[in-house]
DNA sequence: TCTTGACTCAAACGTTCGTTTGAAACTAGT
DNA sequence: ACTAGTTTCAAACGAACGTTTGAGTCAAGA
């Protein structure tokens, strides 16, 4: 290849303007041009403008989803030797910690995370279907585990309080820094170790909130 | 006014294809197409295309956030009367009920709903400053009042759980019923009244989380 | 009846969109 | 040095975009 980075700009490029602008408002152009490539290179590696999009998100979920999943099958391994029930803290841990995690791990990242937050929001969209297609098996694998380590919890409850959980966690990556850009008398930023925690705080009390 | 319903059937046709399709891939001609009025009136009656995202979201976000102050002030009184500090419940509720209200009010407010989320997950999007704008105050008002509920937290911390607070119930309301369709065992609907009450639940345990 | 203002309409404006094309440039195997 | 295969490039394609225009329609006041 005479310029084997050209895939890797693209995407580059089109991971961060599709979260700043959205897909439908970024065009081809703009992501030739930011990534210094010609227009017809899209096409030419991608197929389309759609299949771009496909890309971008694979290259950073699958990856994201087997951390999850790997966090996941060590506390269920780690409970069936010590004959107890998983706990609930070290499952809501394996997702949300490899989420955050992706905080402060560069540019790239955080754009991901904003694309997700969009792909989210939209109930048709074009990359729904396939992030929804990767989240599937880990999300059943935690309701699974859940009901293991909360075996009192009705079903349904466990299903929307889980249903919380994975909102309060996307809500906090949506908005890094000033989502709610409220004159504030005091700096509520914190280090992702120390937020992990605090959400870890507010999602296990709300699951094992009592009625 | 010799078709006087005319602004009336754009807004609410804007609104069901701003919601399912998105601002931008959502063309004029869809807009007017489906309300059954020319090309023109569009940028007749309203100026623009973002003109009429403005007067979408306007429609309905006054009167949900006059609701909204209107049952946090109630609360805030009925604590001062009795001398006591206002209710954790109470406070969330102000911001959880009409929103989760807006569900079974019709096709209308479903679409509203959806749009809000999109527009919450657009980081520069056209909608967001109109957005923040009108939810701004209340939102001050409601950490302000929060801080008369949970004296002994600290207000960093205050500010991050109400911050999963309302990803929990945005997401929810993004949700509305199949969002995660997997193959679940059981049927996890719940009336509109329940739904608050559980949603209720897992907040208040969450912001009153012992750390 | 005439006039005025509000509203609707078909048509067109210039721009930008995603995609395609065919030739040129480059790399590597023989 | 020649060839085959891959990648880049400028240019163009038809289609769709948001907006504007100017004539046309209608109801009501003078």
């Amino acid at each position: 290849m005479s310029q084997p980075d050209t895939k890797q700009r693209i995407l580059d490029a089109a991971e961060r303007l599709f979260a700043t602008d959205g897909f439908h408002a970024t065009s081809m152009r703009m992501i030739t041009g930011q990534a210094a490539v010609n227009l017809a290179a899209i096409n030419y590696h991608f197929g389309s403008k759609e299949e771009l999009l496909a890309a971008v998100i694979d290259r950073r979920l699958v990856p994201l989803n087997a951390e999850r999943n790997r966090l996941l099958e060590q506390e269920l391994e780690s409970a069936r030797r010590q004959a107890r029930p998983p706990s609930v803290r070290q499952l809501v841990r394996a997702m949300v910690a490899p989420t955050v995690a992706l905080r402060g791990q560069g540019e790239g990242p955080e754009h991901f995370i904003t694309l997700v937050g969009r792909i989210l929001a939209d109930p048709q969209g074009i990359g729904r279907d396939l992030f929804l297609e990767r989240m599937g098996p880990f999300i059943s694998r935690l309701f699974e585990a859940m009901r293991q380590a909360l075996p009192h919890l009705d079903p349904g409850l466990l299903f929307w309080r889980l249903h919380f959980s994975i909102g309060a966690l996307s809500h906090v990556m949506r908005c890094h820094d000033r989502h709610l850009r409220l004159p504030m008398p005091f700096d509520p930023s914190l280090p992702p170790e120390e937020l992990i925690e605090t959400l870890l705080d507010f999602i296990e009390a709300g699951l094992e909130a009592k009625p």
